[in-house]
DNA sequence: CGGCATCGGCTTATGCCGATGCCGGTGCCATAAT
């Protein structure tokens, strides 16, 4: 069918798609992105996976003058989207990183150096790298990608804390536009990943979050035997194959070997086995040779699965981010599939310890220290050596005392500290914005724990969570159309029964004041915690997002008339 | 924060209780030892 033909950057986007990748149509969410991107700024794309993401920056960079960075986590992930580029028509894309030779590394430096490369993948941590940002800064790249970009916000803190320095390295190789690709974001977890990598304006593009398709249940449990049986009894049960997530790693084991002896393909995977042994496990599932992977968090990005039946959840994770992200693994294929989180109280304290994991006060004032003890710019190497820390530690305290506006990065990557602040307030600020972080993170948990005891939809809460509207009932989870009833359950009784004594978010109860006075993007001030964003509204309760407290769920009624929160005319931001 | 193994004390001979200590997730990269 011939297309209506408009000179102009829908023209110059539709032909490399078709001509290179052979895609003849660009999906809604897809052009509206690549549109954003051509026009110049900086932008944020919120798009599930196999929605074509990748597209987005591939279509692009090629219609782009100059060479395309693309930040990518893990190395693994490199090698997918190279091969991907590789088995079209594409100009070379090539990837530095420690996992090649020191003569594979030079090879793609050439290629740069000459234009023959379109396409550079790196690690935050390699553009930490004087070498790697000068050599980049010389190719001169027209577009810098950051793919799955919530690693920005969920690993920069601590796991990864180069992810907190991309902003530098983007000033550093010359500012080329941004473009930030995830696939799952609350609003709060975008705005910061648009501050972190210190984007300007950007474009937001957010296709739908709602995946129908997948049934959503929760099912709580007292004592942990029986969670376990509940848990391996379900996977058991359920059309294959499917992925169970634990908490650690042993928990990884034990599942896989009790699924085993029922007669089924079960792997267990996690971080601490070897990469022959992981490669192995994921090749057997994605050939469809195993029936359930039993792994920790480790397991998922890059899984480019369709037919993932079921996503259970024998533990809390950390976060809803997490949690959807991990469900979203399910019925990619758009055929029904299931999400199960099966739900102690107590199993949340492990992650609560993870959520307390921030640099210490000692740490925070040795990094100062050395910092302060210089006159002018030091590196962080330096300073990690003199301090006897390790380049991790050091760079998540430095990015803390950044962020407290005690140090400043130069342009050649060093930091120096401020003028008229001692190392002493440096500590102390830096102390107050990880505990900041810390309350944040544990409210994060808190709202996991309102999605497991919500007795209102569950695709509702969820949705509401990422900043979607949704009209209950969904008819897709087990509040809304709940399961009849299996006497098999010993553990329903107890469920029901610690059910009923919570609270309910979800239940618009009469009489209460209608909460229209704070819709969802409210800016509030609360006498106590400050200043805050109205995040979402059930029914006589409303989430609001603290800037230093994190998630508070309040009710309207106690609210009412003690002018604990009024409404600000000034956005945050 | 919570689960689990271990140990010492108490009690009285085989086991039971409470206290104590340890452990727990995600991946880059560089460096040292074969």
């Amino acid at each position: 069918m011939p297309k209506e033909r408009e000179p102009g950057v829908r023209d110059r986007l539709e032909r490399p798609a078709a001509d290179v990748f052979g895609w003849r149509e660009l999906r809604p969410g897809q052009s509206a992105a690549m549109e954003a991107v051509m026009a110049g700024g900086d932008t944020l794309v919120v798009m599930p996976t196999g929605a074509g993401k990748s597209a987005v920056y591939q279509v692009t960079g090629l219609s782009l003058p100059g060479p395309t960075v693309v930040v990518s986590p893990l190395i693994a992930l490199q090698r997918d989207q190279i091969a991907g580029l590789l088995s079209h028509d594409a100009p070379e894309a090539v990837a530095v990183n420690s996992a090649q030779s020191a003569r594979e590394t030079e090879a793609a430096w050439a290629e740069v150096q000459h234009g023959a490369a379109e396409f550079l993948f790196f690690s935050p941590e390699q553009l930490t790298k004087d070498e790697v940002i000068e050599r980049l800064a010389r190719a001169a790249p027209s577009l810098f990608v950051v793919d799955e970009a919530q690693c920005v916000a969920a690993w920069g803190h601590d796991f990864r804390p180069d992810y907190l320095r991309l902003a530098h390295a983007v000033q550093r190789v010359g500012r080329p536009p941004v473009l930030a690709l995830t696939a799952t974001a609350a609003p709060p977890v975008r705005e910061e990943i648009v501050q972190r990598l210190e984007m300007g304006e950007p474009a937001l593009v957010v296709a739908g979050f709602d995946r129908p398709n997948i049934a959503l249940e929760v099912r709580r449990f007292r004592h942990d035997a029986d969670k376990r049986r509940a848990v391996v009894e379900r996977a058991a049960a359920e059309p294959k194959p499917g992925i169970v997530y634990t908490a650690t790693r042993k928990d990884t084991e034990e599942y896989a070997a009790e699924l085993s002896g029922l007669g089924l393909s079960a792997a267990a995977y996690h971080a601490g086995l070897t990469s022959g042994e992981r490669s192995r496990a994921h090749d057997a599932f994605l050939a469809g040779d195993t029936d359930v992977v039993v792994a920790t968090s480790a397991f998922g990005m890059g899984i480019d699965k369709e037919d993932v039946r079921f996503v259970l959840h024998a533990s809390v994770p950390g976060s809803l981010d997490a949690y959807y992200q991990e469900i979203g693994r399910a019925g990619r294929d758009g055929a029904s599939a299931l999400a199960v989180l099966h739900y102690r109280s107590q199993d949340s304290g492990l992650q609560h310890l993870f959520a307390a994991r921030a640099p210490d006060e000692e740490t925070l004032g040795a990094v100062a220290e050395r910092i302060w003890e210089h006159d002018g710019p030091v590196g962080s190497d330096e300073v990690g050596e003199q301090a006897k820390l390790s380049r991790r530690r050091v760079t998540a305290a430095v990015n803390l005392l950044e962020q407290a506006g005690a140090v400043r990065t130069d342009a050649d990557g060093r930091v120096r500290s401020v003028p008229d602040v001692t190392a002493e307030d440096a500590t102390a600020r830096a102390a107050e914005e990880a505990e900041a972080r810390k309350r944040l993170e544990r409210s994060r948990l808190e709202m996991v724990l309102g999605y497991a005891e919500t007795t209102g939809c569950r695709r509702r809460f969820l949705l509401g969570y990422f900043g979607e509207p949704y009209e209950a009932p969904c008819g897709n989870c087990d509040v809304c159309a709940p399961t009849a009833p299996d006497s098999s359950a010993s553990s329903d009784s107890s469920d029901r029964a610690v059910i009923d004594g919570v609270q309910d978010p979800g239940d618009p109860r009469p009489g209460h004041p209608a909460s229209a006075a704070y819709p969802a993007g409210t800016a509030v001030r609360h006498r106590e915690w400050g200043d805050g964003t109205v995040m979402s509204e059930e029914g006589d309760r409303i989430t609001v997002l603290f800037d230093s407290m994190g998630y508070r769920t309040l009710s309207l009624t106690a609210i009412a008339g003690k002018g604990l929160l009024d409404t600000r005319t000034d956005p945050a931001g």
